[in-house]
DNA sequence: TTGTACGCGTTATCAC
DNA sequence: GTGATAACGCGTACAA
């Protein structure tokens, strides 16, 4: 920039003012810094102009695995949203790692991001709590934070096993299973509306059922199930593999939590339920960026539906 | 900083080599400047540390859409690399749109990331020449840019088709459609793979052939077809579900490109060619971390195999 | 072992 | 309209 003012015979600050399109600068001269500033490439560095105003307009998006198609589709949301009011967006994966977290939204506050988007990991988020207090907005989305309270956006995943369960009972099935994670948050969500359908419908559950396995549904003390709620992708695509696999010997009615690829595809084709992570995505990028605005109101909660899609795995009543 | 050192009775220099562990400093003072670190919970601002330093160590990722799995799993590979060097990632999505590819790489340059990851646009990429050459490195992933020399990393798309092509005559195909887009990198290569394997073979090719959708299989005017190479999960999709619609009555053996959610659940199952997504992102990364180290040779060209995945799909002899 | 003075590239304040 | 000068928060050279 000094390099510029010298070519164009002017002084640093009317450089500035060109650059930043501020009034008060003869055309005459504003051309004449152009064409040096053309001359000699010249292009503002960022870094030190935020360092001066103290602005980064930079968000901060952490997640599990950026990879992931649910978190994949937040962070397009959330893109949409950032890209719209000019942000530039920092990504980076923790595999899960609370550690890896820390590390990961403390660097990006070094760094001064105006905002954090995060899928958390499991364990304490109080770390976050002096870079909160020093004015960087943060928002927790899909899971909640722990020892904090924050603007988050979450999934009805509760809901969405209710109504997943309701179906399934509605089309004469008794006895249910839950295939999925032992930990995590989803996973929880999705065992409590299991059971509370399970409740609503006067249903007992052995205990059994709710730690289920691909490869127990084929053993002969499960083999009362008639069906089950898949709590992940990769769990739904396990039980269909081991279904196949088994052959006309063993059917089960399939619910499964999270669209797939060829899932109307199959025969019959997966009934899921699934929600819009873009949506997610979006809600918790425009919520940032509401703070950021300077409202003040008190943290905010956002649920989002989880829609039912029958597509025919579960579409039918029990044998027996 | 100005504050620690206050509050600890040094000068600023002192907290500096404090917070960057140099040597020279009583474990005496050390304690004090940390008790006043901890005080003011004072965390270094690295913008200003950047600036001073002109070292980033920021990398940016720009493709298309980061939630494309195939462009996902760049990004895991990238970020493995990239969290290993202790590079923080920016991230962004054209849409495959060139004029926003642009705006988004002079931006990160503005901030000066040491290095772009590119999954570039359609379109003329000479407007990063300044950009390299003031000093910022560039690599180009899954796709060669344009009007531009620089690292690039792609997937042996042509020979997957080839031997997705071969694998297909080999069960005794000889009339083959290509289902896919017409236009993009991919494409050209593929239409290149299969009319060179259908050349090789010494076979002929009609026209409509090459510009297939999954519906014009099901004319009567190429119902000679008997086997399809599908360009794209989206098509290898649509292709299954029209030909699933479409029942007994029309039998054609498949091989797509880029691998699915419920490959093996299918019946039969999908065969596919695909590539390792996560190790062209690595194969990135290393590269660009190698620039930044100061190699110097003359831009590499690292290519990725693709791999013929039998499934079922293609393992049979056409009817006629 | 510790401190002083200066510079990184920009914006902001005021004077001209 | 334009310009000199001080900041922003930190690292570096060199003196103490």
């Amino acid at each position: 920039m000094k390099d510029v003012a010298a070519r164009a015979g002017v002084a640093l600050k009317t450089v500035s003012r060109v650059v930043n399109g501020e009034p008060g600068v003869t055309p005459e001269t504003t051309s004449r810094v152009l064409g040096a500033i053309e001359d000699l490439g010249f292009r503002r560095n960022e870094s030190a102009r935020l360092l001066r105003t103290g602005q980064t307009a930079t968000l901060g998006f952490i997640a599990d695995d950026c990879a992931d198609p649910d978190l994949a589709g937040v962070w397009r949301g959330l893109e949409e949203v950032a890209s719209e009011h000019g942000f530039l967006l920092y990504a980076g994966s923790t595999g899960g790692e609370p550690s890896r977290e820390e590390q990961l939204a403390l660097s990006l506050c070094a760094r001064r991001v105006d905002g954090l988007i995060i899928v958390p990991a499991p364990g304490d988020h109080g770390y976050l709590v002096p870079e909160i207090e020093a004015g960087t907005a943060a928002v927790f989305v899909l899971r909640p934070p722990a020892s904090l309270n924050a603007d988050t956006v979450i999934a009805d995943e509760r809901g969405g096993a209710r109504a997943a369960m309701a179906h399934l009972i509605a089309h004469g099935h008794r006895r249910i299973g839950y295939v999925g994670d032992p930990a995590g948050h989803r996973s929880r969500e999705l065992t409590h509306g299991y059971a509370e359908a399970m409740a609503a419908a006067g249903l007992p559950v052995a205990e059994s059922w709710t730690s289920l396995t691909p490869q127990r549904l084929l053993e002969p003390a499960v083999t009362a199930v008639t069906a089950v709620l898949c709590g992940g992708r990769e769990h739904t695509v396990r039980v269909l593999r081991t279904l196949a696999r088994a052959g006309a010997a063993r059917r089960v009615a399939i619910v499964g939590f999270g669209d797939l690829d060829l899932a109307d595809v199959v025969s019959p084709g997966v009934t899921v339920v699934s929600y819009d992570a873009a949506q997610a995505g979006r809600a918790a990028g425009e919520l940032i960026v509401r703070r950021l605005a300077g409202e003040e109101d008190p943290p905010r909660r956002i649920e989002l539906p989880v829609r039912l899609v029958p597509r025919g795995s579960a579409e039918f009543a029990p044998e027996s």
